[in-house]
DNA sequence: CAACAAAAAGCAACAATGTTGCAAAATTGT
DNA sequence: ACAATTTTGCAACATTGTTGCTTTTTGTTG
């Protein structure tokens, strides 16, 4: 499905040279419905980079604008890959996100919009994180 | 304003025995209008009480629903007191949370209810968290 | 208030995670 | 193919979180 060519043409419309640890991180997100956090990446990478090589890589992607992080409240900061308009320097998720508590993995609703929120007077809010937690769509069937 | 005798109130609600440390730890939350991370704790503390007994009295304090986590994007867990209705085992804490760019402080608004989220067929969510971030009705002051 | 059992704190050692500087290797443009 | 630049890998270190065990403190009972 996902094939090699694609993970090179992303880096290109980035600016950022082509390297075997650049395609092969973008290409487990490519091919990964959910976010991955760097412990998952070292891992299916097959121990083949240094950690350093996948911090680093990780930061370069968020700064272009490739992937977002995904707060969350267990202390494990996951990414996953922006889908619309994001650019270097500055992301556009407004969509909903999805931690599954039964297998983990956290998902990106790309459909759900972020809502509006009126908050009290004083308070500007530049960005809105919506995290919602339960049974994913996987889990749930039978 | 927060007197030492409503640590001990507090702690003896939720049968635990009453110690240094847990009464110093929940008098930092009394008297902070925001969160704390572990980190917090430790500077404001004075160095009076280790590393590990911070750790497990956090623990304690969310598993009996005295405190609660605060989801965040940047990999440091955050805890604030519990307002409402929280139990042992249970929390309750719907409302949304604000994290300042600017003085970097989060603050639970209480006034502010998360609000209903229609999700995609298959999901099925048991909490919903929501994280504003911007500048914080202080840092807007001036 | 003394003595005892239970709980918590402190300590040490360890594990996991993230960061930095630098030399070697790979990539890009010419 | 070569030179300049970028990226990688390595090593060492810093921070954060965890676990087992001993000592101290707490709450309870006589």
């Amino acid at each position: 499905m996902t094939r090699a060519h694609d993970t090179r043409v992303m880096l290109r419309k980035n600016k950022l040279s082509i390297t075997a640890s650049r395609e092969k991180i973008l290409q487990l997100f490519m091919e990964q419905p959910g976010a991955l956090a760097h412990g998952d990446i070292e891992k299916k990478a097959g121990e083949k980079f240094d950690r350093v090589t996948i911090y680093r890589t990780l930061q370069t992607f968020v700064e272009k604008g490739i992937i977002h992080t995904i707060p969350s409240a267990d202390n494990s900061v996951r990414y996953a890959l922006c889908k619309g308009e994001c650019e270097e320097g500055h992301h556009h998720d407004h969509h909903v996100h999805f931690v599954c508590t039964r297998c983990n993995n956290t998902y990106c609703l790309d459909d759900v919009v972020t809502p509006a929120i009126k908050l009290p007077g004083g308070y500007a809010a530049s960005q809105i994180e919506v995290v919602a937690e339960g049974i994913c769509k996987l889990c749930n069937k039978p």
